[in-house]
DNA sequence: TGTTAGCACTCTTGAATAGCGAGTGCTAAT
DNA sequence: ATTAGCACTCGCTATTCAAGAGTGCTAACA
């Protein structure tokens, strides 16, 4: 186990190289107030925390840097939490400042102001509808070719998704239409919705309806959930003014890896509520090799709907970005559960 | 005005650059096929080329490299119009293969495959209903707090609000509510909705429901349109591949000014219909000093609805992008106007 | 035995220098 | 009017050099 002194060093090198970016040698470790022993004994030490993997050279003589193991632990063991100060606190609050009601825009707006709080990238996974149950479906006819179908989710989620008609339909049956899936698909989750109604709308379309089969398919493909709930971006440029990120090629693998959707959702769909950290090589993703991410889900009531994370280098300041993403999380959870919550 | 040779070697010289990205020489230009005379001749044209403002050298003894001068009258005079090769054709046709029917994403997909096909970045101005006309508007009850308001417009456009309720409303009020709006807000243009509530629907809505006054200011504020049209972006990472951005600073302030969606819609609130480009310095924002900007329009019937754009350096293929965007605009126009227009 | 001073060594960084290559402008010949 | 020839310029690259920061090791010290 390490010993005090170590933790100690450990720490203050973390703490140093968050703030500077640069590698931190021994002997401006030593004028530090907190340290009371020479360089030498430090370099003895660093040279342990070295061999046990905590911290790591860039070049034979240079000072040292933490590693992603030295982060973590770090992390885990020696992070003091930040209580946010009034301005912070002063701007999240301002995420509701504006009368929006829109679940999405709140995330959204979530999104943006985190990002500007941390000059990191904040990226906010939308709500999960996945789950919800179906409380009211509506049908609009727009013309003669399409309709739109307004789904409304116990939760309180609303969408409205266009589709095609058939040649023959007329108002009345849309008007069928409509209420054979209320009367089907009512209390249904969402993504049994495509399923349910091959299984059981299907028949009744059928009896009811001229060209049902156009009907059906139309109506059960747009009721089809996407594969992955919205992503949304806050700051995506401001890694542009990490140091770390000077270098040309890291920059472009990670801009070209922001780009694919795929690949941030791989990295944002982390289930577990509350705050969860991962550092550098733990994303399982090169371009993520200098970042770490740091993710915190939000809820309505007891039900998980997304999570809403922050991507900084792995020299991150991430007691700050704990504490926010902490503040944030509950105090969505609380407003969105208020808001949308039924009763 | 220029001679035939000038106009010769302006041609070559921005087409060479366009390809290669590196200033171009007398001795390098006299080697091309279409062209016959000595490079000390090249020299001596290039050199009156430049007093005219056509090219300018990096450095004293470098190659010349097109002005915003020198392309824009490439662009205006020299342009040998491309056509879309099969590949290109069959890739723009993809925009619509999947069964899509919301005119947000179909833009928003156009986006995304014009800047896989010119790997430059692209921006789409989402439709403008400004000055649509409602055509439908449906309100429907969440929860005691909270209803939904689903405005159709008479070009098809479906989109829904949230707003709050006051505590005493009930079903009934929010039913008279709907009448109400329908009543007298069909064929109003969505830009003087909210205008036309306080102005007309207020009085009514004092006569039938209780607490109208914040049901009023509600429903007011919902129908407020957005200060400008929603953007979709492709390709945002594509700007990085360019050799002339490898310049860090200018790379930085690009994507920032990306990132501000106010600074991006001024360039491209564009509302001549057909193609327009702007070069370099044109665009009045120093962060695309090194940037043209290429827009088309679309629309539905004849009603002009938004804009697609490609951003790319100033050094872009000029010829191919117009050609694409000439093409995905007219067909964006001829999809658009069969899908959604009233009939 | 743990701590520290001292010292030789390593590596980065930035400045200075030189040679190469591509390109220009000018002059004189065609 | 065109072109060959030539001196000159500038960017680019490689090299060298010294300064500075840092390390590891050894020997002395409390």
């Amino acid at each position: 186990m390490l010993t005090d002194r170590q933790l100690l060093i450990l720490q203050v090198i973390v703490n140093e190289f968050i703030h500077s970016a640069q590698p931190v040698g021994s002997r401006s470790l030593s004028k530090k107030e907190e340290i009371s022993f020479s360089s030498a004994t430090i370099r003895n030490e660093m040279s342990d925390l070295e061999e046990l993997g905590f911290i790591e050279k860039t070049h034979t003589s240079s000072g040292r840097i933490p590693s992603d193991k030295g982060y973590r632990y770090y992390v885990d063991h020696l992070l003091s939490p930040q209580k946010l100060n009034k301005q912070d606190v002063h701007r999240v609050k301002s995420i509701y400042a504006e009368q929006i009601y829109e679940l999405e825009k709140i995330v959204q707006n979530s999104a943006k102001i985190l990002s500007e709080l941390t000059n990191y990238t904040a990226i906010a996974l939308g709500p999960a509808v996945r789950e919800n149950k179906l409380k009211k479906i509506q049908i609009i006819p727009l013309n003669k070719q399409a309709a739109v179908a307004i789904i409304v989710t116990d939760s309180g989620y609303v969408q409205n998704r266009m589709f095609q008609l058939p040649e023959t339909a007329d108002a009345s049956d849309l008007e069928k239409l409509a209420n054979i899936l209320n009367d089907r698909l009512i209390g249904v989750s969402i993504e049994s919705l495509n399923d349910r109604i091959y299984k059981e709308v299907a028949v009744l379309l059928r009896q009811h309806i001229k060209n049902y089969d156009f009907m059906l398919h139309s109506i059960a493909d747009t009721l089809l959930i996407p594969t992955h709930e919205k992503l949304f971006f806050g700051g995506k440029a401001n890694m542009l003014n990490q140091p770390e990120f000077h270098d040309f090629e890291k920059i472009r693998s990670l801009m070209t890896m922001i780009e694919q959707e795929d690949s941030i959702y791989e990295l944002v769909r982390e289930n577990r509520s509350g705050i969860n950290i991962k550092i550098g090589r733990e994303n399982n993703n090169s371009a993520m090799d200098n970042c770490s991410l740091i993710t915190a889900t939000y809820s309505i009531g007891t039900e998980q709907l997304g999570s809403i994370s922050i991507l900084g280098p792995t020299r991150m300041e991430y007691s700050r970005v704990i504490s926010l993403l902490d503040y944030i999380s509950n105090d969505l959870t609380t407003v969105l559960t208020k808001l949308y919550q039924s009763e």
